[in-house]
DNA sequence: TCCTCAATAGGACGAACGTCCGAATTAAAA
DNA sequence: TTTTAATTCGGACGTTCGTCCTATTGAGGA
């Protein structure tokens, strides 16, 4: 009835890989088949927990998505004021799009799906107005006075400069001659 | 044998079915069956021309790619100096996106699968470096002197300009609150 | 007129997939 | 110990899909 430590572990397990196999080989090719046997579970067990394979997706990217929002907040406090903010917000995505693309890989797919989804739609809208807001409060509220920007909607040029990491690294992802390509976007930081 | 107007017609109204339900559908949800059915042709007619889904997909793309190129280059070539045709160059996005969402669907759906394979990610690599060095072309050789951007590669802006378009755009696609957001683009132009 | 080959058509095939069901097992509650 | 419900397991089901095969049609060249 109650959760135990093995019920935890197995549901965590599937999640696990799950995560694991759709962020290496993409969505459409992950079978569920594929997924309970690298985690060491029976197929039937994904519907016992998940219901589909839609439900398993959905926990997957909001796990996602709430340690990709976890750790960008964590950077944009960093910084004593709105430039060095700006510049750790820059250097997240560098860094992650070296050590980690796996998480990149896994936010291109889901898009690609958001677009002919509700579900999924709505749940990755949500993923861009959270960081467009975390970006918004920690950098470009009453400090664009003195920007070029100054103009905009604060919101707006926080999605622009999301926007900006968003396209530029998948040409990274898709092109290894573009490794250099990011350490680029620190010139970005000037502008603000 | 050789190709009368009947054929080119057939194999036209194929390459556009497809197009036309791919864009709106996805090509994961886009079968064979209803891409044949909306072309008005037998499904094996798919096989003899494009020897299979992936074959077909490649000259969607492909014609894809060759019309957006074109547009975006006639773009470039209006504008009396760099300022100008950045401007022409944001412009030409904001309009597409308003005018014609389902080439972004279409391109969006073509990345996520650039990435698990590499037929598709050469393709789409090779659009990356034909529009970055377009951009590099018309506006950024020797016009960066009296720019924020001076010490970086002028391909390397040209890539992260046309990444903010891309980032930018899926925001607008995912949120229909978001209609705005493309205006502020503009603000990009008094950068350089 | 006959021949040749490209083009069209209909249908069959097997594989892969997500889903579902009923039985067996486990462990906690009574 | 008995009971109850949650969990685990193996397997089957039906559907959908891409691909392939063969027959037929039609038109241009010899």
């Amino acid at each position: 009835m109650n959760q135990n430590f093995d019920t935890i572990s197995q549901k965590e397990r599937i999640l696990m890989a799950a995560y694991d196999y759709i962020s290496c080989e993409g969505y459409a090719n992950a079978s569920l088949r594929e997924i309970a046997s690298n985690a060491g579970v029976v197929l039937s067990q994904l519907n016992y927990y998940f219901k589909n394979k839609e439900g398993l997706l959905i926990e997957v990217i909001q796990i996602m998505i709430d340690k990709y929002l976890l750790e960008v907040e964590e950077r944009l406090k960093q910084g004593i004021n709105a430039r060095e903010r700006v510049s750790n917000f820059i250097k997240y995505f560098q860094e992650t799009l070296n050590e980690n693309p796996k998480l990149f890989r896994l936010l291109y797919d889901f898009s690609s799906m958001a677009l002919w989804s509700d579900v999924f739609g709505k749940q990755l809208s949500n993923l861009f107005e959270k960081l467009s807001i975390l970006v918004e409060e920690y950098i470009f509220i009453d400090t664009l006075e003195n920007s070029f920007l100054k103009n905009q909607s604060s919101n707006a040029i926080a999605r622009i400069l999301f926007g900006t990491m968003f396209g530029t690294a998948i040409q990274v992802l898709l092109d290894s001659k573009e490794k250099r390509l990011p350490e680029s976007l620190s010139a970005i930081e000037t502008l603000f």
